[in-house]
DNA sequence: CCTGGTGCCTGGGTGC
DNA sequence: TGCACCCAGGCACCAG
């Protein structure tokens, strides 16, 4: 389940490979369902640079006349990107890239989920509306602790569904919003979040996201960053996956539920309403 | 506007 | 062993 942590150390692989390329050629499955829009509009793109927002990576791509595009992708659950995979191709490729290298990089998603959009500059409203609306960088000054605050005050959600709505702050999914909230001591249903707590949550989010990057991210099944490797933080991880076992910080049983519609870890001791 | 619920997709696990 | 079923979850979409 790639989330910014996993995405960033995605792209800091795939930037070195990329940037200064051009696209030479470009081929999705086009799966009747899948998210593919415009791909081939990327081919004759030269790649001046590779970013991330949330957990979309962003490749900007300029043409001949000084016309730009962006290619977004998003890896959704199980996605995730190869150059020159050894034994070539494989069943679940979904997408992929030639470069004027000869380099190919691959999309490889089995459940279908992540997504692959060529949109002009910024314009992502029709297409990725989740991008368009998305919230600040939790590692960016931009994500301001009081203003944290003041969302989470306003909104009547469990204050998990608000950090995974990606509207409050960017990239966050399941693993780090049920990390970041065992650490804050919040419980995950919660609807009333003080704005000392909202501050304290800030805080664990940012230390808890820059740890997973330090680590390239957790790596359960799926995720595995461009040259194949495995992140490193699943067994940094205090509550993820941890159901039954003791708390690290009072012993207590972890509990799983549902919230959100989301599996849920936490700890029912030391995490308060 | 906001909120909560459902569907998409497929590999892996479970229970009979 | 085989098979039906269910679950994982990021996001789009829809109803109220």
């Amino acid at each position: 389940m790639p989330e910014l942590p996993e995405v960033e150390s995605v792209r800091r692989q795939l930037e070195p490979a990329l940037v200064g390329r051009t696209i030479a050629a470009a081929w999705a499955d086009g799966h009747p369902r899948a998210r593919q829009f415009g791909v081939d509009r990327a081919v004759g793109g030269l790649v001046t640079a590779v970013r991330r927002r949330g957990k979309y990576l962003l490749i900007d791509l300029t043409f001949d006349a000084g016309v730009r595009r962006e290619l977004v992708l998003h890896l959704g659950m199980t996605g995730a990107l190869r150059i020159d995979p050894p034994a070539g191709s494989d069943a679940h490729d979904r997408a992929s890239l030639t470069l004027d290298d000869g380099r190919v990089v691959r999309f490889r998603d089995p459940r279908r989920f992540g997504r692959i959009t060529v949109v002009d500059p910024g314009e992502y409203a029709r297409r990725i509306p989740t991008l368009a609306r998305l919230g600040p960088e939790p590692l960016s000054d931009d994500f301001d602790a009081a203003r944290f605050a003041a969302q989470l005050a306003a909104s009547r959600s469990p204050v998990k569904a608000c950090l995974l709505s990606q509207r409050i702050v960017a990239g966050v999914g399941n693993i780090y919003a049920d990390e970041a909230l065992w650490r804050a001591g919040i419980d995950p249903r919660s609807r009333r979040v003080g704005r000392s707590r909202a501050e304290r949550l800030h805080r664990v989010l940012r230390d808890v996201l820059r740890e997973a990057i330090e680590r390239e991210g957790t790596t359960f099944r799926d995720y595995q960053m461009v040259n194949g490797a495995s992140g490193r933080q699943a067994a940094f991880l205090d509550v993820y996956g941890r159901a039954g076992t003791p708390c690290a910080r009072c012993a207590t049983p972890l509990v799983r539920t549902v919230v959100a519609q989301r599996g849920t870890t936490y700890c029912p001791h030391c995490q308060r309403w």
